[in-house]
DNA sequence: AACGCGGGGTC
DNA sequence: GACCCAGCGTT
């Protein structure tokens, strides 16, 4: 057992825990949100849910998980369904290789487990996809074991009571706030316990702009009574993104379809269509209108073909390309922001691709396609650009 | 231990 | 624009 003293925590007598779940519980009784994950006990509902709230907030989640259940409504569904489809129930949700690591899990369970999901955290622990939080968020919520679940709230809240002098976004320091966890959480409610300090966290105890003097356990927390409310938690901030600059290609045929290209990769929106891409060093040279002559040319020359050429060549492709400017799109993502210019054209031949991964995709079969937020962004460009030129 | 992996809310 | 977040797997 880890020793709290060693990292300046000093825990706090019987008495005073057993006052706080007390005060805690209370509160949660009477505050608690009516969410849809709630009214169930069944261990694949808590599963589905806490997946899907992994650094995505609760009103974003609600209407994601009444679909996938209705999609999927058993673990055996989940096993059994195709990748188009089990991506299309996350789009947009972010964080993709969340929903493929739970179809592996669903497959371990069918075929490790008999179809029973296990009801222990060790047996929880092995499901691919499930860490220590959420083994200890299933555990405690559909099987009442008294297992910590120590997400980014629990954290929060447990450096501002203890004035926990410990980096929270440092993963090796989770172990603090684990071992404080096990002495804290309340035998009986568990569950409860865990989802009431989440509760807190994600309300009262928020990052930004708390409401400390609302909190039900204000009068337990060291930080409260000493004003070091603003100190805690120690965090690092994170890095800022590293700008990306791509040309996205929208090319149309003679029968009204659209190039999209799935990506093969194992990587950033694995398995997603999107419209062609190619990654530039920057958009510097090209934004210059007036340095459209020789300069330009040779120093074009040097660094290779154009994205259009480029582009005419990897699909073997002759485009009419469109003279309009369109407005430029970006995107952030957690490590990556992406600066996109739309290129669009047209091409007079409806050649077909024998490497099935590329193909040509009317607008109204794009619902069939798992598309990413850059590309849902590209096209309401290209469709505004298309809408004002009309007009003129 | 550090990094890769999305997207949206809030100020 | 800068901040935040109901984490996990890989390297």
């Amino acid at each position: 057992m880890l020793d709290l003293k060693e990292y300046g925590i000093v825990m706090w007598p019987e008495e005073k825990i057993i006052s706080f779940r007390e005060k805690l519980l209370t509160w949660y009784d009477e505050n608690k949100r009516d969410l849809p994950w709630r009214r169930s006990k069944n261990p694949y509902h808590i599963w589905v849910s806490e997946i899907m709230l992994h650094q995505t907030r609760v009103d974003t989640v609600i209407p994601y998980y009444e679909r996938f259940l209705d999609w999927f409504p058993t673990v055996e569904s989940l096993a059994n369904a195709p990748e188009e489809r089990l991506l299309k129930a996350w789009e947009g949700l972010g964080y993709y290789s969340r929903v493929r690591n739970m179809q592996a899990a669903a497959q371990q369970i069918m075929t490790d487990f008999g179809g029973q999901f296990p009801n222990t955290y060790e047996g929880i622990s092995i499901l691919k996809g499930i860490g220590p939080y959420t083994a200890g968020a299933i555990s405690s919520i559909a099987f009442n074991l008294p297992e910590p679940a120590v997400d980014g709230n629990v954290m929060r809240v447990l450096a501002r009571l203890f004035e926990v002098n410990h980096d929270i976004g440092v993963p090796s320091n989770r172990k603090i706030f684990q071992a404080m966890m096990e002495i804290l959480i309340d035998p009986k409610r568990p569950g409860d316990f865990n989802q009431a300090l989440m509760d807190l966290g994600s309300d009262i105890e928020s990052p930004v702009n708390p409401r400390p003097e609302e909190s039900p356990v204000k009068d337990f927390s060291a930080a409260y009574q000493n004003g070091t409310m603003d100190v805690y938690p120690i965090k690092e901030p994170k890095k800022k993104p590293l700008p990306i600059y791509l040309k996205a290609l929208v090319v149309r045929n003679d029968r009204g379809q659209y190039l999209l290209e799935k990506n093969e990769s194992e990587k950033l929106l694995a398995g997603f269509w999107h419209f062609p891409l190619i990654e530039v060093d920057d958009f510097s040279s090209d934004n210059d209108q007036l340095d459209l002559f020789s300069q330009v040319k040779e120093e074009s020359r040097a660094f290779g073909p154009s994205p259009q050429e480029s582009f005419e060549q990897d699909y073997d492709l002759e485009v009419n390309w469109s003279q309009q400017v369109f407005d430029q799109v970006k995107h952030v993502f957690s490590h990556r922001k992406w600066h996109i210019q739309i290129l669009a054209g047209q091409v007079t031949e409806t050649k077909q691709f024998s490497d099935r991964e590329i193909r040509w995709v009317s607008p109204q079969e794009f619902s069939d396609y798992p598309l990413a937020k850059p590309q849902q962004k590209i096209w309401q460009a290209y469709k505004t650009a298309l809408e004002d030129e009309g007009l003129q």
